[in-house]
DNA sequence: TAAATGTGTAACCCTGCGGTGACACGACGA
DNA sequence: TCGTCGTGTCACCGCAGGGTTACACATTTA
């Protein structure tokens, strides 16, 4: 598994995470204080979210006078899927072949 | 997001856990005993670690005399893998809505 | 220019998690 | 029957992660 992919991992691995890339998705953009307006925790929490988010390619940052709006990236999860399907079909295969040995060996 | 995939994402989202998984897809099975015999951690780690892979159900055991064997399950992997895709799909269109819209305003 | 508003960041708290060693229990083979 | 071997579990350690408050800095606007 590559590394950057456990980093994606963690990052959906978090509930408030979750709850900022879908107000994005919903809002189309926001800003770290925005976000923390509709969420039960602090600005600082947000904007650390959004830090591990950028991290992992999530979300996309485009500063805008004094304010920083946040958007939401859907390729990591594209890629991700892609990735996680190809791992199922891998182990699929190797689970196939080895209950067909199985039961030649009886 | 379902509770329960945030469980699946946090048990993805430790190398060790991937390389436990690895081991039982090339083995076909494996034991706690075993897989630590061939993982730079204690037998004990390796027990945790299946304890997280089994309740997000990415693996099976099935006892054996005195020794427990675990298998790899597929199954939450492409149910996951299409989950993201899904969202993917989603955030895709709502910015193309908004992408829309924005050109419109001009 | 001064007030207001948003961001950046430092210091700190507490919980969870990955890891360890030690020991008790149960099943198998000699 | 007794020693062996695998599992289960308890107590503990260190650190990263999610959370907070407080304060300094930058940019807009009245």
């Amino acid at each position: 598994m590559a590394a950057h992919a456990e980093e994606l991992f963690a990052a959906l691995a978090d509930p408030t995470r979750w709850r900022v890339l879908n107000l994005l998705a919903e809002r189309g953009e926001g800003t770290a204080t925005t976000l923390a307006g509709e969420l039960p925790v602090s600005r600082v929490a947000v904007v650390k979210h959004l830090a591990v988010l950028d991290r992992a390619r999530l979300v996309e940052s485009r500063r805008r006078g004094r304010e920083v709006r946040y958007t939401v990236r859907p390729e990591p999860l594209t890629a991700t899927a892609r990735h996680l399907a190809a791992i199922a079909h891998e182990w699929d295969e190797r689970l196939a072949v080895i209950k067909r040995l199985a039961e030649e060996g009886e």
